[in-house]
DNA sequence: GGGGGGTTACGTACACCGTACGTCGCTTCG
DNA sequence: CGAAGCGACGTACGGTGTACGTAACCCCCC
């Protein structure tokens, strides 16, 4: 069998791959080259250490993401696909998510969606502040809502505890009244709600001068 | 010297010093025990394993959060005060705020703010379903705000490198004019606007049933 | 054809990690 | 005074990232 020679993409790849299979914690160096067939060392032809390794998880991740703008469309659609195409992350590398957030990425990766961002806000007729204000919000709503997503950050979802559980109903008298819709989330709701409602804020927003497109 | 004979509440705070003073890296069993000046198995006599430290350390910076709250106040000052209130944990404690973000905390100590923040929103009129998805909203928010803010988000904010950097101006032409606005980031500005942007859209949102305070 | 230099794979070794387990001393109670 | 319990601690095991040295290979130039 002709194995194929070791290269940054296949050693990332593994990684990935481990990463959704086993989840963050099962990735070390060891076991990935392991998953490749090959001796520990090897992977450090390659890379140069383990944080490099996972800074290229991230970005790998991250420009899989397909964007599909529309220069035609009306400034708010392109926002709301824009916006969208972020829970692919979620959607499809759960696991890796955490790392593509959590990790400063100063590559074509990381800038091409805040370049595209920036663009279309400008188009709308967003002066550069407000642009890059506006394009921080989503950014910090995005970034929440996929952790919450993810599972990183508390959905109040169903942990493995039994039904309606034991909130003290004296001590938390709202959060177990309404204990049933905070153990529920539907996320593409969720989402949908918070990009509507940005939209629709940002759309009134005063100091946008007119002139849209 | 009357060393104090050691507690979950002092292996925490040792936990949460060292998390500050080296960062998340920095802390291990053997570490946090040296610092403390006792061998590194006596830990385990008060923490059942490095994990349920962690969550401890999450629990405890979360719960010293200050929370001032006037009932009387109207119900968009009151979602205005809360919302700040968290920004106190990425100043008190901005290398750990991440922990926090990260963990579940199923403990009182997690659910008080919720508790509170659905009280404020029931009391605006606000049904339950709307009241949980308003909060979440906000929580995402914060979530990715904070993180933007102890810099495991970017910033776009002044790396290490040199001034106003080596983007490719043709290959990202948005980026590379708007570089000096995404170059600087005033957390404290880019938090009020977005808090007052979503709290202008709540109020401004049909399903909510009219009846305020 | 015969070096020789660069690249890659790999084994060994070291320092550090979390923690299971057993021991020892002290404190407290019967 | 003995027993029981608990907290501090040492040792040990299996894991981690990676520095370093070595050996095989390929390609180029003499």
């Amino acid at each position: 069998m002709a194995t194929e020679p070791l290269s940054r993409a296949r050693i990332i790849a593994a990684a990935i791959d481990l990463i959704e299979r086993e989840g963050a914690d099962a990735v070390s160096m060891r076991r990935i080259a392991a998953e490749l067939g090959f001796g520990v060392m090897s992977l450090y032809n390659h890379v140069p250490n383990k944080d490099a390794l996972l800074n290229g998880v991230a970005e790998t991740v991250l420009s899989e993401i397909e964007f599909t703008d529309d220069p035609d469309a009306h400034w708010t659609d392109r926002v709301r696909m824009q916006a969208r195409a972020f829970r692919q992350i979620a959607h499809g590398h759960p696991r890796s998510t955490m790392l593509v957030v959590s990790r400063q990425l100063h590559s074509t990766a990381g800038l091409l969606p805040v370049e595209r961002a920036l663009a279309t806000l400008r188009s709308a007729g967003f002066d550069g502040a407000h642009a890059v204000r506006v394009l921080r919000m989503f950014i910090a709503f995005i970034v929440g809502s996929l952790l919450r997503e993810v599972g990183v950050t508390p959905t109040f979802a169903p942990d493995h505890r039994q039904t309606v559980e034991e909130v003290d109903a004296t001590l938390f008298p709202e959060v177990s009244a309404l204990s049933s819709l905070l153990h529920s989330c539907d996320h593409e709701a969720e989402y949908e709600f918070g990009v509507e409602l940005l939209i629709q804020a940002i759309a009134v927003h005063p100091q946008r001068r007119e002139g849209t497109r």
